[in-house]
DNA sequence: TATTGTTATACTCTATAACTATA
DNA sequence: TATAGTTATAGAGTATAACAATA
């Protein structure tokens, strides 16, 4: 038997999940109201940005969840609305190579201000620059946990889903 | 134009997001495993089970973000898969009250232990008590000013989508 | 044989609008 | 007239499996 979270990991944990929850909620509302983009699309583009140069298939996959076709999808539609184009690697003939587009990167201009004031408004108005310091060392310590562990099934590959569905 | 955020905030804000992200997926990835139950579902029958007798829909909704066709439909999945029960309110015919069957909270006792395993693991385990309880004041402290806020639109009743869908 | 990516398909989730019934 | 909830429907997101092409 598991022991129960201690009163004090209880309270942080529902404090955490919902205040992500409330901010993620009206991030991707504002993404959508002023943009047009999920934000996952928004997600795609940035990294795109932040890169400063064409991304594979793969790169763009890494630190996104999501399934390969996932990312297809997204993709495809991202080329659809012009956001974005993709070329196959001269390198690698089995790469595809994605480009944010100039309308692309306007896309991000456009949004970026009104996401930048949600996350201000919602998050850090009530914080002071200890608090800001405090728990950008907090969730840097449990990310880089996170990203140490193994995934929860022992099975190193194709791990498949054990419970019910 | 707004201010861009100041590094130490962007680091602050990409940690956090990713982390929960992640901790997020590990959740919802344990939940189906090991109760074939979404997150969603399973924060409505913690809810039946905290709460400690029957609920309306309407206080069913209150904290979660979602609309009441979205409600009526995971309660339809729940009440099919025998985990909850509905019938009106003698009180007032009009509402629909909720009780979590033993079937119910037979199914959150299965899945607890792993969800708290899980949290345990990835967050609190790299996390010293004092950090705990910075991370539950900061948070909580951003959670009341998420609350207070009027949403973004300046409508307070039916609010429209204004942007490009 | 392994890797990269796409396609086909199906399922889940959420939302909007219209509707019923009750207050 | 306002409130509680459901239904019908549609759209978006994600995943699995099968596939094609290249390494």
């Amino acid at each position: 038997m598991a022991a129960p979270l201690e009163p004090a990991q209880m309270r942080t944990y529902f404090a955490l999940t919902e205040a992500v929850s409330l901010l993620q909620h009206a991030v991707q509302q504002q993404l959508q109201a002023e943009g047009g983009l999920s934000y996952v699309q928004f997600e795609i583009l940035a990294k795109l940005v932040d890169a400063g140069r064409a991304l594979s298939m793969t790169e763009l996959a890494d630190g996104v969840v999501y399934s390969r076709s996932g990312l297809t999808h997204q993709a495809a539609l991202l080329q659809r609305s012009g956001l974005i184009s993709r070329h196959s690697d001269p390198q690698d003939q089995r790469a595809t190579l994605v480009e944010i587009t100039t309308e692309g990167r306007d896309r991000v201009a456009r949004v970026l201000p009104g996401h930048i004031q949600v996350v201000r408004r919602l998050l850090f108005d009530p914080l002071s620059d200890q608090d800001v310091s405090a728990l950008g060392d907090i969730m840097s310590r449990a990310l880089q946990q996170m990203r140490a562990l193994p995934p929860r099934s022992a099975a190193p590959r194709r791990r498949e889903r054990s419970g019910p569905r």
